[in-house]
DNA sequence: ACCAACCACATTGCATGCAATGCGTTGACA
DNA sequence: TGTCAACGCATTGCATGCAATGTGGTTGGT
């Protein structure tokens, strides 16, 4: 039984889609064609397809215009930044919540989580990096022991994921990024929540700085 | 034109399920068969019904167990508790940025909004109290100036609504919730976003302390 | 030459029909 | 009498067909 196979067709759908928005292989703006992206989906019919966009529309990771179709959000500079303040306040919250009740045996798994990712920096295996990093913060914010606060934090990570790790191709910011998680996994451990809530500030920050002018240049050339 | 033509049947039916929802209208648990509610809804065809469905299940107010078919999510009391806290900890942020950013305008509206609700209180109009009441809240987060945040918060406001007021008929806490409003707008109008922020978790804690007990005694009835 | 109305095509919106899955019931056997 | 298996019904899952809407191109007029 393959993985895949979990639940009907619809979710299936909705997942690889879901996948390929937030890898960026359907850019922002992308128009999804119903007829033209069931045949590259198993040939699945427009139904379960319609299905799983209506879903996707509801998480914010594509918009429906009435009778015109769907296509990949497409969010601007302001609306990133609207999803990354709540991303840190969100993180803010579950910062502190998770400093009063982790467990030692989640802690060590972040550690671990943490060692695994200067491996991949000492490596330079970029995409692990961002990959390990973004579980990371999840289990930081899981830490927080409210399903609810993780699921949103998720699906708000999801819709910007793009912006802010697409055109990083070069590692720009790299070893200090990693220094910085340096401090949060110390300040968790120490669970002094208040520290670890403004370095998690200020590590997206300084992330967004760097992240903001990659996505601008994008954004212009898409006008060009 | 009647205002209900607003869009596709899709989302005719989304919203007037949710509103059903929302208000308690469909109980949570409640089996929701495609066949039976599409009578029920001027007699749309499945297709739309199902689309409507995936979109609610994505907003959490449904819960779709394949080949089963969906229910009115059904919320334990640690699960209200988890989005109850979320709500508030988006208020605070809310609150910090509302009292920076607010127009003097929308604290006007604010203002305007919380007279209307005295008259309701004083008129004991208890349905049109708890709106305003909403409407309120809702008005405070909008004055943070990040739509993303306005959303989610929207959103999770719905999931527990009719946990919240459902069971109150009877108006135990009704003066002193509308004394803390009255504190709560002032903190506004002065723009001390900590104070607001505090005040604002106060009132949900002592509301949620009264709620509780119905929702307790309805979920052990629901169980005799 | 430019603009506007019209027509044909492509796409979405929706209804219906059939296949597949789950559930309740009945009947037989231990 | 209790338990388990097989059958039938009801419901969901999905594919397809038709109607409605939007789009782009062409033609006719000014």
């Amino acid at each position: 039984m393959p993985e895949n196979s979990h639940g009907n067709r619809t979710q299936i759908a909705a997942a690889k889609l879901r996948q390929m928005i937030i890898a960026g292989d359907l850019p922002p703006g992308q128009r999804i064609s119903e007829r033209e992206i069931s045949t590259h989906l198993d040939g699945l019919s427009r139904t379960p397809l319609r299905e799983a966009l209506k879903m996707l529309a509801a998480e914010g990771l594509v918009c429906i215009s009435p009778n015109r179709g769907a296509t990949v959000a497409a969010l601007s500079i302001s609306e990133v930044e609207d999803i990354l303040e709540l991303i840190v306040g969100l993180e803010g919250l579950a910062a502190e919540r998770a400093c009063q009740r982790i467990s030692d045996a989640e802690i060590s798994e972040i550690e671990a989580l943490h060692r695994l990712m200067h491996d991949a920096f000492r490596d330079g295996r970029l995409m692990d990096y961002f990959e390990i990093n973004q579980r990371i913060h999840q289990e930081i914010v899981d830490g927080a022991g409210n399903r609810e606060l993780s699921r949103i934090y998720a699906a708000a990570c999801a819709r910007i994921q793009r912006y802010r790790y697409a055109g990083n191709r070069r590692h720009e910011r790299w070893d200090r990024a990693v220094a910085e998680h340096d401090q949060i996994v110390t300040a968790l451990k120490d669970r002094d929540g208040a520290l670890l809530r403004e370095l998690l500030r200020a590590h997206h920050r300084n992330g967004w700085r760097v992240a903001r002018i990659l996505v601008e240049n994008e954004l212009n050339e898409g006008k060009a």
